[in-house]
DNA sequence: ATTTATGCAAACAATTTGCACCTTT
DNA sequence: AAAGGTGCAAATTGTTTGCATAAAT
């Protein structure tokens, strides 16, 4: 990932540093509010506009996904590959289930004459922990 | 769906009929200021506010789905069934493919522990227009 | 030295809420 | 009459933007 952002020309500030540090180590799917109270763990001076500010910058350089569900916060997540996300409606979870496409790109295309370059698939129900 | 309506013992307004003709008329998932502007057609002094109002209401009695797209307002749509959507992220278009789930509620109980009961699947991509 | 990043404060914009008046039942 | 709906205006809130200062290259 460091080296990804090297290539990009990205400065390495401590602040960028804690942001990669929290999403590398966190496949929660988590906030911007969450990954600056982590952040402020490592950095307590930093400020949530940074965060913002760093988000859209590894956003545009494609080392983070940004992803919108109904009813929360903006998540993110370091993993930009397809995958199909678990959505708890009680708790707010994302747990993922492999990174696999269930219908191929190119019977979308012999269907509806989409071409299609990313997808996002959601499931929305229970965690076995908010079952139980 | 005027029949569910009395259902839910919502009154039958002037405004409410507006919104409704709107929807069940319409499969291109319109936001909410999509659904005023043409209800206004129907209705000139209808506001913005009452359309939030009576989204909020077919909403609770599950007549419309409401859905969050990435940078987009939310959309509406009176198909409330499980689909795919195609999202195009040039023009906006959203175009379904089907009403089928790619992979069955059991296995992803099977692998994950979760019980869902609501599923969103998008892929994004170029519509057939926005390609030529 | 030059370029880029930070963080404060203000702006933004879609949606929600409070409430007085009006319409349907 | 009673219950609920409408629509104006104000509040809310996650996110974005402007900009002066600070830090990395």
């Amino acid at each position: 990932m460091l080296a990804r952002l090297r290539e990009t020309g990205l400065k390495l500030t401590s602040q960028r540093l804690a942001v990669i540090t929290v999403l590398t180590g966190d496949k929660s799917h988590p906030s911007a509010i969450d990954i600056y109270r982590r952040a402020r763990e490592q950095v307590p001076t930093i400020s949530l506009s940074t965060v913002y500010h760093i988000l859209a910058q590894l956003k545009k350089h494609r080392l983070v996904k940004e992803m919108e569900f109904d009813g929360m916060d903006n998540r993110y997540d370091a993993d930009t590959r397809n995958h199909l996300n678990l959505v708890c409606t009680k708790c707010g979870r994302i747990e993922d289930l492999a990174a696999y496409l269930p219908v191929p790109v190119e019977v979308v295309r012999e269907h509806t004459g989409f071409v299609t370059h990313d997808s996002r698939i959601e499931y929305y129900g229970l965690c076995s922990e908010c079952l139980a």
